[in-house]
DNA sequence: CTCTGCTATATTGTATACAATCTCTGAATA
DNA sequence: TATTCAGAGATTGTATACAATATAGCAGAG
């Protein structure tokens, strides 16, 4: 019984989860420098478990390290954006494809209860917008997660969570929007058919259509407000 | 004029680059276990940026960290390759079929140069069949490497590398056989005749096989020698 | 003879000290 | 005014010391 996939005993694992999280909330935005020194007192270390969570920070591309000079919070531009959702849907298509032959009920069921959960938030009131987002992102999660386990490819689900953390500060405004989210309702529960009925090559092409659909999405809604541009610049 | 991708400098960074070429040419065995005082010494610094190696290394899957107890040396299963060949077949196919719209001549040449290289080496004799194969898997990479390089994705090229370094180790004997290099060999005209006719489907379909058929000559060969079969033992 | 628990040893994890490098400021020069 | 250079300060990179943890061997009980 060992942790090898719960590394989270020593507080250099710690400070790789606290700082992958920070870099996803938006807490240190894109092109922020990440001091060590402050790093290790904002986080009550030393710096050199920081250092650590960098080095594989930067190896899953959460951030970038300039020998001698740092490491700074990535920032994407719209090309780096074009990229990632290529290569997700590509593997998110793959997954749905081979999760269509071995996808179990209780995985099934799961998925529908997080289709379910999306459903019905969009007639629910948060006390913040903050906590609807965050309950949808988690919901959302739960969705895709469990595509990529029934998959049963161990390498896809840690490619797939390398890709998919990365923009996902940009995410949050497409949350926003009722009409883009009922399409992606609408998404799921094609997927899930497809998935229940085990077609797989439906699965697959479903998938595609609602990960570009969701690039599609940020896409515009970064040309409308053009103003925060600058999250985008590179370096 | 940054070295944001030639991360050279530090001594942390060369003795990842030195670690990675130890444990794909297999100078640590699977499974071995990696102290980092002993490769401290080994590469003569100190336990700092070799433990920083190390977790880069984990983050890339070359090894695995288990808390407490030390790093080592991952071994792989019989379904660990199976997992990693598809997703080679799943990326790499994806990257001819993106490489036959945007391939520059330069790259063709270049690629039509490491594929004759491979082909005029089955004439060829060598002082050690150490420096045989050495040679080949470079030419071998360059073919690959240019495709993906071609594709015009810069984290499907870091993917690639991630997931094709991993079984390296093991692919040292496949470039014993001569009639599977052969076939090799032409597996990669085809390519090219795909890619020069910019049909991408037909390259990815293409490269889809040849990677495929390299997947099923390593299965045989390692059900033939089960006498080494130690080396895929997990943990 | 086997099992349990304890201690010694080996090794990892973290903090800190120091060296190396970069950056920024400002003065001197043209 | 623009430019170059020096040096102070900030920050990274590495080594080392020490603390925390795991491992192995051994003694003693059953």
């Amino acid at each position: 019984m060992n942790k090898l996939y719960t590394n989270d005993e020593t507080s250099a694992d710690q400070v790789y989860q606290q700082l992958r999280r920070l870099l996803i909330e938006g807490y240190y935005p894109p092109g922020s420098r990440l001091v060590e020194e402050r790093l290790a007192q904002d986080l009550g270390v030393s710096r050199t478990p920081v250092r650590q969570a960098l080095v594989r920070a930067a190896a899953e591309g959460l951030v970038q390290i300039f020998p001698n000079r740092g490491a700074v919070a990535r920032s994407f531009t719209v090309d780096d954006l074009i990229e990632i959702y290529d290569l997700r849907a590509l593997l998110e298509g793959h997954a749905a494809y081979l999760a269509a032959q071995r996808i179990t009920a209780e995985q099934i069921i799961r998925m529908e209860s997080a289709a379910t959960a999306l459903e019905q938030s969009l007639a629910m009131t948060f006390e913040r917008r903050q906590d609807e987002v965050h309950f949808l992102v988690e919901q959302n999660a739960i969705f895709h997660q469990t595509i990529a386990e029934a998959a049963g490819n161990q390498r896809l689900i840690t490619m797939l969570n390398q890709i998919v953390a990365v923009p996902l500060q940009f995410r949050s405004f497409y949350w926003y929007q009722p009409e883009q989210r009922q399409i992606s309702n609408f998404f799921h529960r094609t997927i899930l058919n497809a998935l229940r009925l085990g077609d797989g090559e439906r699965a697959r092409a479903m998938m595609r259509e609602h990960i570009f659909y969701g690039r599609d999405v940020l896409l515009q809604s970064r040309n409308a407000e053009d103003a925060s541009a600058s999250a985008f610049r590179e370096e």
